[in-house]
DNA sequence: AATAATTTGCGTAATTTTTACACATTTATT
DNA sequence: AATAAATGTGTAAAAATTACGCAAATTATT
């Protein structure tokens, strides 16, 4: 018995729409990507940003974050569109023009994921060749990343809930990869009046046992309100 | 006789993609944008931004560029993308998915377009309703703009080559909506070193002949190269 | 136990940038 | 000739940034 197969019938060619999503991480020093293996043809194999096929009931913020649980686990609670690809051979199946979404989350929350069979982070600095575009697709979402940081406090999304002043300094130095003084970098991030420090100390502590904070996010968006700029 | 049409088959339903183009001009005092009167249904009679259907030869860029032309007349050297745009029921005829471009231009240089027939130049401040989401493409496409300016020196895409300073002054005031001090405007902008003064005054100015500038294309990509960040 | 090394918190002087104005000049208008 | 508008130059005060000094808490080393 064979199986009826619907087809869907237009006037003019259309292209697919698809959703990429290029999820960065944090693991105390350097900047991590999530891929998955692909296990399909073309590219299979090959690594490559989660991601998948609109469905014609989704908005492209719902298809990347719906693509992403499905392929990772992963839910975030906010992702970013940054950018839409669209050469014209960028998948040999056919015309398919991807919107590319950008996301930050905390490493720990990813690692016990279950549907993330073939999900893997990468050191920024050692992805592989990727399938696709997908190459060209990171080198723009870290354009846009360190253009976003400069607004927005993303960075905090990075991090655990609990931090010190040095891990987020390492991650505003990992992202723009430059230095800061760490003495001055103290001193602005808490003129900034974001942080809120914890009492509570690590017993456990590689050194000194430093102060801890936490984001503000009420006093941020206040500030962001009454009309405040971030201008790292 | 009748025509044969030829139908596009595909086994998962497509949407269909567009490109909208937000062209910016300023004259003198405010911001202005570009708007053509719909000929058709849907939104027949209403002001929309050009734009149309993607090709399945051309990337998203070239039919941005192209419709732009079609509709306006207009040849722009560079347009941007700045988001896409893909709410379920945004087109009433069908899933249609907009990336949307913006362009930033000489206004005297439209004021003569052969096909611009339809379209028309709008104050900012009194931009009609407009078709479709287009009032919301508008709102994200001036936030991106002031985005845009603080990092790219796109303001001189709106002036004519040769400008004074108060000419520029106006233009940064109008695109940020704050105002500046006359005379610490022109020391930042003359310490940018991006501006060339010219000789040649105008006989017939409304008042004290002032220095003319034009904007120092090829020192800007030198200064951009050496990592210089303009930072208005 | 003593010493060294690391990380952290706080502070300060020098430098640079930003801000707020003063004032004189050129041209058009009255 | 006087007045008004727009412009070019300058300068002092205020604010922000930068470059460090130094001591305390804790761990690692001897």
């Amino acid at each position: 018995m064979e199986e009826i197969k619907q087809k869907y019938i237009y006037d003019y060619p259309h292209p697919a729409v698809a959703t990429d999503c290029v999820i960065f991480g944090f693991d105390g020093e350097q900047l991590q990507v999530l891929l998955i293996e692909r296990g399909i043809e073309p590219f299979m194999g090959c690594w490559a940003f989660p991601g998948g096929f609109l469905r014609m009931d989704e908005s492209a913020d719902e298809c990347a974050q719906r693509e992403l649980r499905e392929e990772t686990g992963l839910k975030v609670e906010h992702i970013e569109q940054f950018h839409s690809f669209s050469a014209v051979g960028r998948d040999p199946r056919e015309r398919v023009i991807s919107i590319a979404y950008f996301a930050l989350v905390k490493i720990a929350e990813v690692k016990g994921g279950d549907d993330a069979r073939r999900a893997q982070w990468f050191n920024i600095e050692d992805v592989p060749q990727l399938a696709f575009d997908h190459d060209l697709i990171l080198r723009k979402a870290l354009v846009c990343l360190k253009e976003k940081i400069h607004f927005e406090p993303i960075g905090f999304d990075l991090l655990p809930e609990i931090f010190k002043m040095s891990e987020l300094q390492k991650l505003y130095e990992a992202i723009l990869e430059v230095k800061f003084d760490r003495r001055n970098f103290y001193k602005k991030m808490n003129a900034l009046e974001i942080l809120i420090p914890i009492e509570e100390r690590n017993p456990n502590a590689a050194s000194r046992n430093p102060i801890k904070y936490r984001f503000n996010k009420v006093k941020y968006y206040e500030l962001k309100r009454k009309g405040f700029r971030l201008e790292f």
